[in-house]
DNA sequence: GCTATGACAAGGA
DNA sequence: CTCCTTGCCATAG
């Protein structure tokens, strides 16, 4: 298990009920800002063991993008609208209104220094 | 160690 | 707003 992926899942096990986050908003927590497509990879590992919530991980556009065959974006979407998040027509959600903004308690949990923690508070906080 | 790949992001058309 | 192009980076071969 790299750092990386036991970071991401760690991260995307604090994402509340009803909350959703970005690939690049999980990436950047992760500490390495750019690698939003390896987040994809990393939650398809993590869907097996169900104790993950890959669910709540969409793009940044506010929408579901899954490819996977066995976890579909049909099946996410339900499984989001069961938590109360609502998805419009084309998997869309308007993320805005959903999306989980971690606060700097939450933050300095992940070995970040500083700068780094403001820099995602600037962009994400509340 | 080098290349190909992908559940992305951001900016332009 | 939607579609396309380019940049990015951890893994798998």
């Amino acid at each position: 298990m790299s750092k990386f992926i036991d970071r991401v899942i760690k991260i995307v096990r604090k994402v509340p009920y009803g909350k959703v986050v970005s690939y690049g908003q999980v990436s950047l927590m992760a500490g390495v800002p750019r690698a939003a497509l390896q987040i994809g990879w990393v939650l398809h590992i993590a869907g097996e063991n169900g104790a993950t919530p890959w669910r709540r991980v969409i793009n940044n556009a506010g929408r579901i993008s899954t490819k996977c065959l066995e976890h579909t974006a049909n099946h996410q979407q339900k499984l989001l609208e069961k938590e109360g998040v609502e998805v419009k027509n084309n998997l869309k959600i308007d993320i805005e209104r959903y999306r989980w903004k971690p606060d700097i308690k939450t933050l300095k949990k992940l070995e970040l220094n500083q700068d780094y923690i403001f820099g995602i508070l600037d962009k994400y906080g509340v």
